[in-house]
Parts: structure tokens; C-alpha cells; sequence
DNA sequence: CAAATTTGACCTGT
DNA sequence: ACAGGTCAAATTTG
């Protein structure tokens, strides 16, 4: 939130990635137009010089996309702090593969593309830009945390994780097959903090968010998970030239026990800065979150089911 | 009845 | 072999 370089993430980063390479290149082009220099030392710095290089490359444009993309710039104006997210997810085989079996299908065609198109893809996905962040609800609100866009997600799994004590829950985008949309996230309540998710986006939204959805109730259901919340703002903005790669920002391992629930909330646009993540917010008074979260659970019973019965304000 | 979720099987990278 | 992630059939929800 503080500004000093009104840059944005992407430009710094861009612009550091740059800087580092050209450095490098100049030292070995010096060095080897010397002397036979130390092997090892030419082997680190053209290293340096690739990934460099490539990983300025993902963040100028590293989308190729047959259909979907969107570089377009649009004109709209964002706030300066926020940028929403848009990364174009896509192949980008810098130094992969000349191969051309990139692509599959650019319309929609699907028929057959078995394990091969999860092949395909599951590699795809791991080059997309992925964040995360947290997000903590209030009694009331519902959520409360950066709400910006939000996208239609539907849960495609779930899955235990080791050390944690509730479930990791999956998202895609819902309109994944008629849009080709790939952005995913996954959703993991916090140990320590009933409140707190942490929400891990991967992928950018390439679909025309908002889709036509009619209109949803945000409620919660009464079962042991409070999910879906399908809901869709129809707010033309945010499809951008937006950069970014990967930052994983992560909550250390704490470990607390508790039931488990998931529910799923807004996406939000990235932000942060590389190595630089701070966000604490100041943890105001925390209420319980009632029975939001699980009404009646079926754990065993040997776990203190979590909030079963706490504050009540 | 269509769309979303649940959940166990399956796939892939350590 | 294991853990995390995804698929897909069955089931539930609206």
C-alpha cells in the first residue's frame, strides 16, 4: 500500500529481470572475448542470462494462445494499486520445446483428447502465474478481504493435505469448457485463525468474466461446507497486459487441528511485490463465525469440532 | 431437468 | 511410494 515506485509490479520486476541479464551478458561477452576464463563461472552466468531472459520473456507476453488471449490494452483506467489480474495463461515453451504440439484444439473441439490433453495440460498449468492471499470472513459480511472481481468457480475436488488440518478445496473456472478458461484456485482454510482462508489463484481469467449468470442468493447452505458462491459481477474492466509469475506467498505451518470446511469466495488481482510480503493486517476482534461453517459436521468426534462453540461475539 | 458438488479413482511430479 | 492435483460418475441442489 505504501508507494515509493509507482511502478508497477511488473515493470519493477521487468525491469530488475532486464537489468540482471544484461549485466551477466556483458561479463561473459568481457570474459570470454579475454581469456578462457573459469568454465564454471561461464556455465553460472549464461545460466543467469537464460533464465533471466526467459522469465522477462513470460512477463512481456508470454501468451501465444491460439484463441482467447487478450493483450488487448484496454482502456480502462485501474487504480493504481489495484491491477487486476490478467495474465494470459499459455504455453510459453521459451526454450521448451520448438515443438508445435502446443496447441490443442483453438475452437472447442474435444472429443477424444484423453490422457494426452491432461498431459498437456497439467504441464500447461504449472507455468501459470499463481498468488495467493488471504481472506478472512466476518460474521456478517460474509468475506471480508480484497473483493474486487468476482468470477464463477466451480469446485472440481478435494483433497486432504498433509499437516493441515482441513481440507485444500479445488476451483475452476466455470466456464473452463466454453471459454477455455484455465484459472483455478484452491482454497485452504488456516490453521491457526478460524477466520482466514487462504486462497491460492492460479492462472488468470481469460473468459468474459461475468458471464450470464442469473442471479444467485449468497447464502450459505447448511451443510458442512459453506460453498458456492457463484457470483458474478458483470464488470467490463480488468483484461490486461497485467504480468506477473510466480509468488507464492505462504502462511508458515502452523498447526492447529480443527473440523474442516471450505467455501469459496471472489478473486482477487494480484499484488504484491517479489520478495516482499507483508500484509498482516491488523487482527481486529475477532468474532465467531458461527455456524457458517459447519453446522453439524461429520468428523469424528474426537476433534474439537471446530467452532462448535466459541464467542459468540 | 440442468447445473453444481461430492468423492473415490486416477495421474503426475518428488 | 507418496502427496498433491484432477477427472468423472453419482448425487444433490435449485
Amino acid at each position: 500500500m505504501e508507494g515509493k515506485d509507482m511502478l508497477s509490479w511488473e515493470q519493477k520486476t521487468l525491469l530488475s529481470e532486464l537489468i540482471l541479464g544484461l549485466d551477466a551478458a556483458k561479463k561473459l561477452q568481457s570474459r570470454l572475448g579475454e581469456a578462457p576464463a573459469t568454465a564454471e563461472t561461464d556455465e553460472i552466468l549464461v545460466k543467469q542470462i537464460v533464465s533471466t531472459y526467459e522469465r522477462s520473456l513470460l512477463l512481456l507476453n508470454w501468451s501465444s494462445s491460439p484463441t482467447t488471449v487478450q493483450l488487448l490494452p484496454t482502456p480502462v483506467t485501474l487504480s493504481p494499486a489495484k491491477n487486476p489480474g490478467g495474465v494470459p495463461e499459455s504455453p510459453a515453451s521459451i526454450n521448451g520445446s520448438p515443438r508445435s504440439e502446443e496447441f490443442v484444439d483453438g475452437g472447442g473441439s474435444s472429443e477424444s483428447h484423453h490422457r494426452q490433453d491432461y498431459i498437456f495440460n497439467s504441464k500447461k498449468r504449472k507455468m501459470l502465474p499463481k498468488w495467493s492471499e488471504k481472506v478472512r470472513i466476518s460474521p456478517e459480511r460474509g468475506l471480508e478481504g480484497p473483493q474486487d472481481d468476482v468470477y464463477s468457480w466451480r469446485k472440481y475436488g478435494q483433497k486432504d493435505i498433509l499437516g493441515a488440518k482441513f481440507p485444500r478445496s479445488y476451483y475452476r473456472c466455470t466456464h473452463r469448457s466454453t471459454q477455455n478458461c484455465w484459472a483455478t484456485k484452491q482454497v485452504q482454510r488456516s490453521d491457526g485463525d478460524a477466520t482466514v482462508f487462504e486462497v491460492t489463484y492460479r492462472g488468470t481469467h481469460t473468459c468474459s468474466q461475468a458471464a450470464i449468470t442469473p442471479p444467485q442468493k449468497e447464502n450459505t447452505r447448511l451443510k458442512p461446507a459453506i460453498t458456492t458462491t457463484t457470483t458474478t459481477t458483470q464488470k467490463p474492466k480488468d483484461l490486461l497486459q497485467s504480468l506477473k509469475s510466480n509468488l507464492t506467498v505462504r502462511t508458515d505451518g502452523l498447526d492447529v487441528d480443527d473440523g474442516k470446511d471450505v467455501f469459496s469466495f471472489p478473486d482477487t488481482p494480484p499484488f504484491y511485490t517479489y520478495g516482499d510480503f507483508s500484509h498482516v493486517e491488523s487482527s481486529p476482534p475477532i468474532f465467531d463465525v458461527g455456524d457458517w461453517f459447519n453446522p453439524t459436521v461429520d468428523i469424528d468426534t474426537t476433534f474439537p469440532t471446530f467452532l462448535n462453540e466459541s464467542i459468540y461475539y
